[in-house]
DNA sequence: GGAGCGAAACCGACCGCTCGGTATGTTAGC
DNA sequence: GCTAACATACCGAGCGGTCGGTTTCGCTCC
């Protein structure tokens, strides 16, 4: 039984490397050096750099779909569903702060099929939640006088520039961030 | 009498492909091909690719710093100065929406150096923001159960964000737009 | 006003280097 | 002995930047 796995290890350098210094200006040997591989070992299980990046994508992308998902399938009532949502996505970000630095950054580094896709699979999670927005509206929890996709972009641009601000181990746990920027919005969002 | 300057052409040309493709994956020669230089003409006026990159964030640090002094030497109540800066940064950056995309896509690609400046910068521009929220935390205008950095974070957010999502355009005008997230932000933060 | 001239503006071929990717060789397990 | 898992040396393309040369500009002085 080996220690460790290769595509793993080589998955993880190439987070912290992306993250650390950019897409661009990682070469390829940076990476498996920091894996502690050689380059053949990894060009056994990816078949370019661009399959590293996009790696990052497809989990992210999956993880906080899974999750929404699942919230959503609780059925339960619009308030404490987004609320709920918003939390979760919020500190699911926090645990992959590296990773969100590269998704927010580096989608232009992708090959243009898969930046397709990536705007196609995070255009239906935005539609999800947008959802539960609109669902709150019909209900008269959320004020109708904004559009819709202002809205929602309010509450998307807090986990987009969460990387850029969040330092992990400061005074503040995940989980109270997460519950002050869900207040915030659904403060913002709150009929009046 | 030329009928166009070539340092600005090169400007603009730079900013219009950095923001379509990245700057890493954007050559030199791209760049001046679109300018309508030549390589020659634009190593004459520029020392470096990267001298091209700090350009724009020269510019944008410069003006948005400029508009927030402006505001708030005007000597304002707090609220309308706080309301009035975050609808003329919105503005701005809806003005700029390329540079935007540019400036908070690229930072890791310049010289260590002019990151740190861009950095320093940025803070003292935080800072001063900051300063506004703070007298209007004193004053009771705004809650205080929220880390400051929080609530200016959450609107920085916005800002960094609208370049992803804002078209020029559609249906709503940049002034609409900008009032929008000014309200959602200052609902947000208002004491309860 | 135009000849002369120095400096600034500009051209474009070229260079050194890096990088992603490959091809061929070697080892280990079944 | 065959296959999957690596290792290593290497290639060719593309890049930022340079450098010697040429053109244009601006000014002086007759």
């Amino acid at each position: 039984m080996k220690d460790f796995n290769v595509r793993d290890q080589v998955a993880r350098a190439a987070v912290e490397l992306f993250a650390e210094k950019g897409y661009a200006t990682t070469s390829v040997q940076e990476v498996v050096e920091r894996a502690g591989v050689t380059k053949g070992a990894m060009y056994h299980y990816y078949r370019s750099k661009d399959d590293l990046l996009f790696g990052i994508y497809e989990r992210m992308l999956t993880l906080q779909r899974e999750h929404l998902d699942e919230i959503i399938a609780r059925g339960l009532p619009t308030a404490e569903a987004l609320r709920m949502a918003c939390i979760d996505v919020i500190e699911t970000s926090i645990d992959s702060l590296q990773e969100g630095t590269v998704f927010f950054r580096s989608v232009h580094m992708l090959s243009p099929e898969r930046q397709r896709e990536v705007t196609r699979r995070r255009r239906e999670y935005n539609d999800a939640f947008a959802t539960l927005v609109r669902n709150g509206q019909r209900e008269g929890l959320y004020r109708d006088d904004i559009p819709i996709a202002v809205l929602v972009a309010n509450f998307f641009s807090d986990i987009h520039y969460l990387s850029n601000w969040y330092k992990p181990g400061g005074t503040e746990s995940q989980t109270e961030v997460a519950e002050q920027i869900t207040d915030l919005f659904l403060k913002g969002i709150a009929a009046t």
